[in-house]
RNA sequence: GGGCCUUUAGCUCAGAUGGUAGAGCAGUGGACUUUUAAUCCAACGGUCGAGGGUUCGAUUCCCCCAGGGCCCA
C-alpha cells in the first residue's frame, strides 16, 4: 500500500487533536506582518541583530522546509513577502521540536522567536514558541517550476496566486487601477452609482444577452450587456456627473480581448460632449498609468506605448483611407464600397450584410491592428451607433470616438443621442436590422424613449473596458490572465468531495 | 463553429516503429546544527483524459467524445 500524502496529513491533523492541539483556532495571537519586520530589520547586521537580542511574532504559510536534524529551516509567506525561520532542538523543548517536524508545506503558523542572521546572511526568526494557525491537507504545487498548467492555473487560482507572483502582480496592479478610475472620476466631481443587472430589457450595446428568470414574478429577465441606458436616465433626473464601474454579460465566445463577463467602467457627463469625453478618457487614463506603474511609457508585449498627450485624434475616414486608400464617404453604398475595395485590391469576404458594417469590416481588419500607440478614431457611421449623436456637419456620421491602445478598443465614447424622435427612429432601423437577421441589433426600448421625452441635457457619455486596461497595464497577453475567474467549460471527471479513508 | 497542438505520478516533464512506463521536486523511513532548488541513502507513488475499434496484446495505431492552448471565423 502506497503512502497517500492527503492522508499522511490527515493522520497528522488527527495527532494535533489528540494532543489537545486546535488545527485551525479561531483567534490569532498578537503578530508583526513579515513586512515591517524586514523593513525593520534587513538594513541590520549579524552582529546589530545579535546584541539587540530582539524578540518578534510573525504569521505566515510554510512554502519549504529544510530539515539538518537538530536544526530545521523553514520558509514562510505572508501577504506575498517571504521570511525564513529556524527551529533549533537547543533552544526548544522536545515537544516543540516535535512539533516543528511534523509540520507540513502548505501549513499556516504563528512563530514568536528571536530575530538574527545567518553565516548566510539571510534574515531569520528563531523559534521560541510555535503555533499551527491552520492545516494544510493538501500539498502546494512545486517549488521550483510552480504551476504552469493554464487549466490549473485558472480553475485553482489561489495555488496559481501562490505560486506565480506575476498573477499576484496583477491582481493587485488591477486593483489599484480600478480603484485610481475611481478617484480620478471622483476628483471630478462624478457621483458613483450602482444600476440593475438584472433588466427586463436590455441594451447599451450590440450584444446578444444572457436570460435568467425571475421565480415570483415568473418574469423573464436579461443580464445587463451595458450600464449605458439606465445611467443616462439619471442624467435625465439631474444627476449631473455619474459613473458606475461593474460587469457586464454578452453571450459570445471566448478569446485573447473577450470574455463573456467582463468589468466596464461608464461614466455620464451633462452640458458635454464627445470632445469633452476625449480629454477625460485620456486625463483619466493617463493618472491611471501615472498612479499604478508610476509612468507614462508602458511596455506592452515588447512595444513600448507612450501615454504622454495629446493622443492622436483622427477621423475613422482618415484612419480607413491612410490604411487601404479607400474614401467610404466617398462610396455611399455597399456596392460602390465593394467595388472601391476591389479596385484598390482590398479582399472582400462579402458577408458584410450592409454598407455600414462593410465600413466596420474594413476598419477592424487594416486599422484596429495598427493602433498601438493610444489613439482616438472619431466620427463612426451612423448605423453603428444607434445611441450616438448625428454630426451637425454629416448626417451618415455620428459625434463618436473610439480609444485604442496595443491594437485593442479600450473606450467607447459618444455625445449622447438626447433627441427623443430621432432615438425612436434609430430604434426602430435596429429592429429592422433585427428582423433582417441581426441579432445583436438593439431592441426598442419605450421606457428609455420616455426619459428622453422629459428632456436630456446634451450629454457626453464614456466606456471603458477595464480588463483590457490591465491588460495593457501589466503587459498581459490575454484577458484570461486580468480577470481573476476566467469563464471556462465545465471540467469532466472531477472528483467531488472524496473523502481520504478514515484510520 | 473550423484548423493545428496538447492531456503520462500531487507538481514540472521524459518515453516506447504495439509487449501495461521513467526522472526531478513533493510525500514516507533513515543520516545531518547554517540551509535557502540543502545534500546523501532507501523504499513508495500511475485507470498513461473518457469510451469504442484493430490486435494474441493498446498508454502507443485508428475512430469518437471531453478538457486545455494557439490561430482563424
Amino acid at each position: 500500500m502506497s503512502e497517500d500524502e492527503r492522508r499522511v496529513r490527515r493522520e497528522r491533523l488527527d495527532a494535533l487533536r489528540a494532543a489537545g492541539t486546535d488545527p485551525f483556532p479561531a483567534h490569532v495571537g498578537s503578530r508583526m506582518p513579515i513586512a515591517q519586520l524586514r523593513a525593520e530589520n534587513d538594513p541590520l547586521d549579524e552582529a546589530t541583530l545579535e546584541a539587540a537580542n530582539k524578540t518578534a511574532a510573525v504569521c505566515g504559510r510554510i512554502l519549504a522546509k529544510r530539515s539538518f536534524g537538530k536544526l530545521l529551516f523553514l520558509t514562510i509567506l505572508e501577504d506575498g513577502v517571504r521570511l525564513q525561520m529556524s527551529v533549533k532542538k537547543t533552544e526548544v523543548d522536545a515537544a516543540t521540536f516535535d512539533f516543528a517536524e511534523a509540520l507540513d508545506i502548505g501549513d499556516f503558523l504563528r512563530v514568536e522567536g528571536v530575530v538574527w542572521r545567518t553565516r548566510k546572511g539571510e534574515l531569520t526568526i528563531d523559534a521560541r514558541k510555535l503555533e499551527i494557525l491552520a492545516k494544510a491537507l493538501r500539498p502546494l504545487p512545486e517549488k521550483w517550476h510552480g504551476l504552469t498548467d493554464t487549466e490549473v492555473r485558472f480553475r485553482h487560482r489561489y495555488l496559481d496566486l501562490i505560486s506565480n507572483p506575476e498573477s499576484r502582480e496583477i491582481a493587485i496592479v488591477r486593483s489599484r487601477a480600478i480603484s485610481a478610475v475611481r478617484a480620478y472620476l471622483d476628483a471630478q466631481g462624478f457621483l458613483e452609482v450602482e444600476t440593475p443587472i438584472l433588466q427586463p430589457l436590455y441594451g447599451g450595446a450590440s450584444a446578444r444577452p444572457f436570460t435568467t428568470h425571475h421565480n415570483t414574478y415568473d418574469q423573464k429577465l436579461y443580464l445587463r450587456i451595458s450600464d449605458e441606458l439606465y445611467l443616462k436616465r439619471l442624467i435625465v433626473g439631474g444627476l449631473d456627473r455619474v459613473y458606475e464601474v461593474g460587469h457586464n454579460f454578452r453571450n459570445e465566445g471566448v478569446s485573447r480581448k473577450h470574455n463573456p463577463e467582463f468589468t466596464m467602467m461608464e461614466c455620464y457627463q451633462a452640458y458635454a460632449d464627445y470632445r469633452d469625453m476625449m480629454n477625460l478618457a485620456e486625463g483619466m487614463l493617463q493618472s491611471v498609468a501615472q498612479k499604478v506603474r508610476g509612468t507614462l511609457t508602458l511596455t506592452y508585449q515588447s512595444v513600448e506605448l507612450d501615454f504622454s498627450g495629446p493622443w492622436p485624434r483622427k477621423t475613422m475616414r482618415d484612419a480607413v483611407l491612410d490604411a487601404t486608400g479607400i474614401d467610404f464617404l466617398a462610396a455611399p453604398d455597399l456596392a460602390s464600397l465593394q467595388q472601391a475595395m476591389r479596385k484598390a485590391g482590398v479582399p472582400c469576404s462579402g458577408e458584410a450584410p450592409t454598407w455600414a458594417q462593410q465600413v466596420d469590416e474594413l476598419f477592424g481588419e487594416h486599422v484596429e491592428p495598427k493602433l498601438l500607440q493610444p489613439t482616438f478614431i472619431t466620427d463612426y457611421p451612423l448605423e453603428l451607433s444607434p445611441l450616438a449623436k448625428r454630426s451637425p456637419t454629416d448626417p451618415r456620421i455620428v459625434e463618436r470616438f473610439e480609444l485604442f491602445i496595443a491594437g485593442m478598443e479600450i473606450g467607447n465614447a459618444f455625445s449622447e443621442l438626447n433627441d427623443p424622435l430621432d432615438q425612436r427612429e434609430r430604434f426602430e432601423m435596429q429592429c429592422h436590422a433585427h428582423a433582417a437577421g441581426d441579432e445583436e441589433a438593439h431592441p426598442m426600448d419605450e421606457e428609455y424613449l420616455r426619459a428622453l421625452e422629459h428632456g436630456m441635457p446634451p450629454t457626453g457619455g464614456l466606456g471603458v473596458g477595464l480588463d483590457r486596461l490591465v491588460m495593457v497595464l501589466t503587459g498581459a497577453p490575454t484577458l484570461r490572465e486580468v480577470v481573476l475567474y476566467p469563464h471556462l467549460r465545465p471540467e469532466t471527471g472531477v472528483e467531488q468531495g472524496e473523502e481520504p479513508p478514515q484510520s
